[in-house]
DNA sequence: GTTGTAATTGACTAACCAGTTAGTCAGAGC
DNA sequence: GCTCTGACTAACTGGTTAGTCAATTACAAC
């Protein structure tokens, strides 16, 4: 309405500039791919350092150097991105799923291994726990959403499967173990030493930042499983079973 | 400036009910410990099932049937208001700490009743794990600035410790374990598989709320434990040492 | 070179929301 | 019964923020 009247009398450096560049091969002026995939890593970097409510849009088309609307454009809503950016984020866990060839391994060697590939990978992607911890505190209803992502933990969960029944075909391992179980432990121990670094550095008084710390705890978590898994004795298991189980104070 | 001129002449039937019910020797009309405690508790509904950013205090006071700037007379911030719900939330921990009978039992006893402890509080309050994850949300930034809290976590350090040195010294536990490793593989069983239930579920296709599934996680939590530290075989310790740790592909 | 299509933009808006202003009202102490 | 303090409230504000409107521009195909 106001801006109406500026047809062509202004002067075109920009323009000119830009033809210039695309005659000399450079980046072109207008890439749908590069502009979408530059919002995307913008939207990651800004979910996983503010959650979901505390994320802005304007400051994810600031990072991206792009207008706020194409941003709508693309993925339509904050909420939509938001789902985008968790669908690539647990896609990028397919890589950690190429370990078929584990299945071959010895049984011992095979968890050391696959224990070690998720601590590895979960230090190395800081991102995917705070992802998830963000996700969690919205009760995974927009995971829910995607289909996609689910297939990724069967193959996973196979892998540990098949490693444990090996290992208790020939004696290695103890016989009482679920698989569910397992793959809990194996994440668990790692994810909480991460996910909560800050607050537990801050009440623990250890630096848990630390290469050093970081390293020990990837060999503690891994005797931690070997340990469990390899303990024949079963210690306490008389009077550890069913009749400890107490109904517990929920309502 | 506008709402001057409505002096005396207006109808009072509520100043009439409410010096009734005065005179009845019900609640009185003004109580400022109750008023406090209420937004307290809606608070802590609102910031547990919405985070910090997400958390309204138009909500709150709603949910506390309380004008909205007798929030501010008290706590004078929403950021104050949840600091003053996650030291409320953390001194609840304080319970837990009413463990020095613990120090007394059998070592093999002492943990077992220790980590049953640790994941009965969890399952118990689950205003604990999701304020712990939205805490690290916000890197603990805020927690920090609590001194009051920190001082709970010396005394659980010291009772593992204990229990851990006397089982060592009967030769019931092995000798290479950190009390600090321990304590966060304790915890991190039991709050991985409780502050990631809702997508958990969704991806293993398992209903990790299910009582059962519960009481079967108390039972592995506590088996792997006591695997762990009790199995004095010490497994594949020649190989598993100092040269596995890889320098890790952080940039 | 015209036309169609998708990329890209600036300017705008309506709703929302943390925090404020300017008070009224109840009761304790005198 | 007056006064002073602290509990409590209604109405408002200014900045923020998700989302929209109405265009303009680059590029390709014809």
């Amino acid at each position: 309405m106001a801006a109406s009247s500026k047809g062509a009398s202004v002067t075109l450096p920009k323009a000119a500039s830009r033809t210039a560049r695309t005659a000399a091969q450079a980046k072109p002026v207008r890439n749908a791919e590069a502009s979408r995939a530059r919002i995307l890593d913008a939207a990651r970097e800004e979910f996983v350092s503010h959650g979901l409510s505390g994320a802005r849009v304007d400051r994810i088309a600031a990072r991206s150097a792009v207008n706020k609307n194409l941003i709508y454009h693309y993925f339509g809503s904050k909420e939509a991105l938001y789902l985008a950016v968790l669908e690539g984020i647990y896609a990028n866990l397919r890589e950690r799923q190429q370990d078929a060839h584990l299945r071959e391994l010895p049984p011992v060697e095979g968890i050391k291994v696959l224990v070690g590939n998720t601590f590895d990978h979960f230090v190395a992607t800081p991102e995917l726990i705070r992802l998830m911890s963000v996700e969690n505190i919205h009760f995974g209803q927009y995971l829910k959403r995607s289909e996609a992502v689910k297939p990724l933990y069967r193959g996973l969960l196979d892998t540990i499967k098949i490693l444990l029944e090996r290992g208790q075909a020939d004696g290695t391992f103890r016989s009482d173990v679920d698989v569910v179980d397992l793959y809990l432990s194996i994440s668990g121990l790692t994810y909480f030493f991460l996910s909560n670094q800050h607050t537990l550095s801050w009440l623990l008084d250890r630096d848990l930042t630390a290469r050093s710390r970081v390293n020990k705890r990837r060999q503690h978590v891994i005797e931690m499983v070997l340990g469990y898994l390899t303990n024949l004795a079963r210690p306490g298991a008389d009077d550890l079973h069913l009749e400890s189980i107490k109904p517990e104070s929920k309502k």
